[in-house]
DNA sequence: TGCAAATGTGAGGATTGCTCATATTTAGTG
DNA sequence: CACTAAATATGAGCAATCCTCACATTTGCA
């Protein structure tokens, strides 16, 4: 039976507390890695010297070094994800909608500012379909959680239609953020405002 | 001094017929592997062996793996520039634009459809920045074409607005052929049309 | 205390991208 | 044709790195 959540990708499941602070702290020398140069610079021998721990020991949870960026792939999109749902809950009517999905672009076009870590996982920079299968469930998650707002306040309720605009919306907005990191600051901020224009049109729209 | 045509990538420029069409045989047995599983999976030895050449050889005229890749990626960007520029060289009005903007895309995916490799190369499964920075180029100089044809037949004729909004579009555009080519047939032309429609609005909004 | 299960270790196997010293072929010249 | 230099071709082997596995140690528990 597979676990649902972030633990999923690990080999074993680490019972006791001794393992599961040493596995927190091969995450940890993970993200301090990537942070320094880049998921595939990270090499397997220096997380287990960093984590103080054996390059045994790291095999023993992780089957392989995707699984240790998927893991942590999966950390930023649940946090993203309760970002999302928060955002949306309260929305009652289509101005609200349309206020907290303009706050939301905001919010995720911050952190992916911020966190070296999230920007290098979704570069592009990762030779994983297991990844871009995350990358894809989450886009789907997050789609579900717009249409879940939108159908809510839509004039025009085609349910198939709202969920399916939801998905491609969410998809998109995580294109131009990525495409936003890679050029020039100004330039970035003019394309989240562009993407955000259209996106709130098209929601408007339903 | 560099080349700017697709050998810009080669270490060595073949200048003998014997060469190029050994050249032109390694590209071609890389297609024939990357059709077959991939470019994350195909091997620098098989695609020497398969153009039957020594590994050597194939080393004498690409620096690296990502260079093949590179070169073919830059092959696919030069058709698809091509054709984008003959779509649109006609434009005289707006309606002329939404039309030949709409058929563009309806090829475009045409092409992700039918080509395995521009799927692959395309699909983020590449752990190279210079590949990014190919992509990249790319959609700006799309979007360059986009925004000539489209600065022609706007009302407001904002420069820089325009150009910038046409390279997020062309650069969405990609992103909704990735996306689409990732889920099941059906929903994929779903999706590449709802991202038509947006984009049409968008371009005859200006 | 004793034992089984869980956990930890690191030398080394296996793969693979890539180099380099050497050999062969081509183009050009007298 | 003979000769030379530049271009081209070769493949054994180096280096880097992911990952395994046989064995050692620690933990939970009766």
């Amino acid at each position: 039976m597979e676990k649902t959540d972030e633990t999923g990708a690990l080999r074993r499941a680490p019972s006791q507390k001794r393992s599961q602070e040493r596995v927190e702290r091969m995450l940890q020398a993970a993200t301090a890695l990537i942070e320094e140069g880049g998921s595939d610079a990270m090499r397997m021998g220096e997380v287990a010297e960093r984590a103080g721990v054996s390059i045994g020991s790291l095999y023993q949870y992780f089957p392989d070094k995707g699984a240790i960026v998927r893991t942590l792939a999966e950390r930023y999109n649940a946090e993203g994800r309760a970002c999302i749902a928060e955002g949306l809950a309260g929305v009652r009517d289509m101005d609200g909608l349309l206020r907290a999905f303009g706050g939301l672009i905001d919010t995720y076009y911050g952190i992916f500012l911020a966190e070296p870590v999230m920007r290098d996982i979704w570069s592009g920079t990762q030779a994983d379909k297991a990844l871009r299968d995350i990358d894809l469930r989450d886009s789907r998650a997050n789609g579900e959680l717009l249409a879940e707002a939108w159908q809510r306040v839509a004039r025009n309720n085609d349910g198939d239609d709202i969920r399916r605009k939801a998905f491609l919306v969410m998809s998109l907005g995580e294109a131009t953020m990525r495409l936003a990191i890679s050029v020039e600051r100004a330039e970035g901020d003019a394309l989240v405002a562009d993407y955000k224009a259209m996106a709130l049109r098209e929601i408007g729209n339903a």
